[in-house]
DNA sequence: TTTTTCATTTAAAACGTTTAAGTTTAATAA
DNA sequence: TTATTAAACTTAAACGTTTTAAATGAAAAA
């Protein structure tokens, strides 16, 4: 059984594709066509198993009812779950997802969103990993709609969604000192250049502050993307064995996270008294390990959500210029490993809007 | 700065769109299109950013180097892993995903299927929810290529690639029997006729029979794949209460597991003194939990490598009647919450093959 | 009877590619 | 010179839709 176009069901009846799309369009009442052609072609349609052909008719009309995602690595919680919610909506409204991971590479971004293009998607979500906004600024030029999550591009006009990264560091390093810790460090991942990590740097930064403690040099360290593992390993050793060691740690994200509580797991140091930690993004791996993990959480089904309903706009509308940059507020969720904690039971969620 | 076609190109240059169309697609010596011409065509494309239409393409080639992968849930890790490694390999030859979530609704997968065709994929990785094979046998009617992965259909013959889910099961069993567990309770995820489940069950009747222990009435219990988290707390509520109280559980996947460990972590039961536990499919937590939790590991990567390499295959192969089924083994990665762990260090990963 | 009107339906072009078959021009062989 | 061949390029159709403008035929009005 071969795959039946609308010319086959023309054919079949004695009528002119023409037609037959039309009705199966369901402008049938509209164009005027008599209901028992109608019926007679619905009957059909449904008889020779006729599937419309996406290509032929996007390309009629020049769109795809599809949407491409760029994140760095889609088997990361934090952006499989993004993904989901995007994925659901998206299909809610008759668009589908060509998703694809730059494995933080900018030139395979790059390259990732030229193929998007040619595969005339209508518009791309992507959390980027771009130092510079040009290729943002030529699809600007090009009129395509695009819209970047999670991490903002410093100077770029255009749609954005993530959180308030600034707020939650300081709401992160905050809840350690008011703990009673003072000799922080923050483990922030490469590049160096990306922007929402500078923000949690900066939120770290104003937190030490405000609360007069000086920053040590030192106190900041760099985890390679590709090479989390030695990294913490290397920088924690180090950190731990000085003459004045640290007594907590802010993890950029949930990655260093994990391999700072491997790091510590192996050792003697006792979480939180030796040390205490907090790590931006929530796992559900916090809430299991012992002691469990504060942790501050984002909103990522609305982050979905929001890019979601921007990228439909940008598509239907014509581009009017103006732009939404949506900052969604984080959860600190406070459990067991910043010290002691603020109501006895491990597993419950003590969340506090930032 | 409008996009440009081949004939755009083609105006510029006085050559007709069937030349550029040649040059561009690297054909030029070969149909003997002078090095002259084939300089200016490359250097005008590349002026005014030139980017073959994907749909144009799709439609006259009958092909559009897309994949459809749906699977239940794409934030499970494990979903989110192989769909990463798909994507890489697939990637490297040129192919690209569309992935879908069924939300384990067999009616919404055939949906799927059928939009993935009338975008015409050129073929589909599906971990199906079906219960019936079908709509796959309807694929295999109109020689539409397709690779299940992850949970096999009885009587289908069609590509297929996943783990031995019955060894794996088995030797889980064995496990928890060779740390003196005799009141073993299996909790198997909804819905009941999934094969890769029911080979689980099956793997863990054997183990019991082997060992001459007796399989009492509800030590199989099922959980509901949208209510986990409240029939988890049911059923184990009541196998711990009741007269004979189980001292083993083995989950038939890593959900049901966390949502035990939830369970038992908020009750006075000691892993694995009271209760010993294991889980088919291996996750970060289980590492990181405390006691470490022994699970099955399955080869993500290589369930993702090989399910590309066959829908490729039977891509560009016409069908020749065979069909490729293949069966990878899991590991053992003994840990802690079996009973007293076969060596001493918590993180080590001692693996066994099935 | 002829014209007008209306209800249906159709023809043809277009979207951007690819490719089989053909044409032109120039060079070579007879 | 004329026929042959080779090199370089073009024509036209096709993939499956959608849409605009036009055509058809029948009934109603003149």
């Amino acid at each position: 059984m071969k795959k039946s176009s609308l010319s086959d069901i023309a054919k079949c009846l004695n009528v002119s594709p023409a037609l037959v799309s039309i009705v199966l369009n369901n402008r049938g009442d509209e164009k005027g066509i008599s209901s028992a052609t109608q019926m007679k072609v619905m009957e059909k349609a449904k008889e020779l198993r006729y599937k419309p052909n996406m290509l032929a008719r996007g390309l009629r009309l020049g769109n795809s009812k599809t949407i491409g995602l760029i994140v760095a690595d889609i088997s990361n919680i934090f952006y499989s779950k993004i993904a989901k919610s995007i994925e659901h909506i998206a299909a809610s409204h008759g668009y589908n997802l060509i998703f694809c991971s730059s494995d933080e590479d900018p030139e395979k971004e790059i390259r990732l969103i030229e193929m998007l293009r040619e595969r005339q998607v209508d518009g791309i979500i992507v959390s980027t990993s771009q130092h510079t906004t040009s290729i943002f600024n030529l699809l600007k030029k090009e009129k395509f709609p695009f819209v970047l999550i999670d991490r903002p591009l410093p100077r770029l006009t255009g749609h954005y969604v993530g959180v308030d990264n600034y707020a939650g560091a300081f709401q992160a390093t905050e809840q350690l000192i008011e703990n009673g810790h003072k000799r922080i460090a923050f483990l922030r991942i490469t590049p160096a250049y990306l922007k929402n990590i500078n923000d949690r740097e900066a939120g770290f930064k104003a937190a030490l502050r405000k609360h007069k403690i000086r920053l040590k040099s030192g106190m900041i360290r760099e985890i390679g993307f590709n090479t989390i593992h030695e990294d913490v390993q290397r920088e924690l050793d180090n950190l731990l064995q000085q003459p004045d060691p640290i007594n907590a740690i802010f993890t950029s994200n949930n990655n260093v996270a994990v391999n700072c509580l491997e790091y510590l797991g192996s050792t003697h140091y006792k979480i939180p008294e030796d040390v205490a930690i907090i790590s931006f993004d929530d796992i559900d791996l916090f809430r299991f390990y012992v002691p469990s993990v504060t942790a501050i959480s984002q909103p990522v089904e609305k982050i979905g959500e929001s890019a979601v309903r921007i990228i439909l706009n940008a598509i239907q509308q014509p581009t009017n210029g103006s732009y939404e940059q949506i900052v969604l507020p984080t959860n600190l969720i406070v459990r067991q490993s910043c010290g002691k904690p603020r109501n006895g039971n491990m597993l419950s969620n003590n969340e506090i809007n930032s």
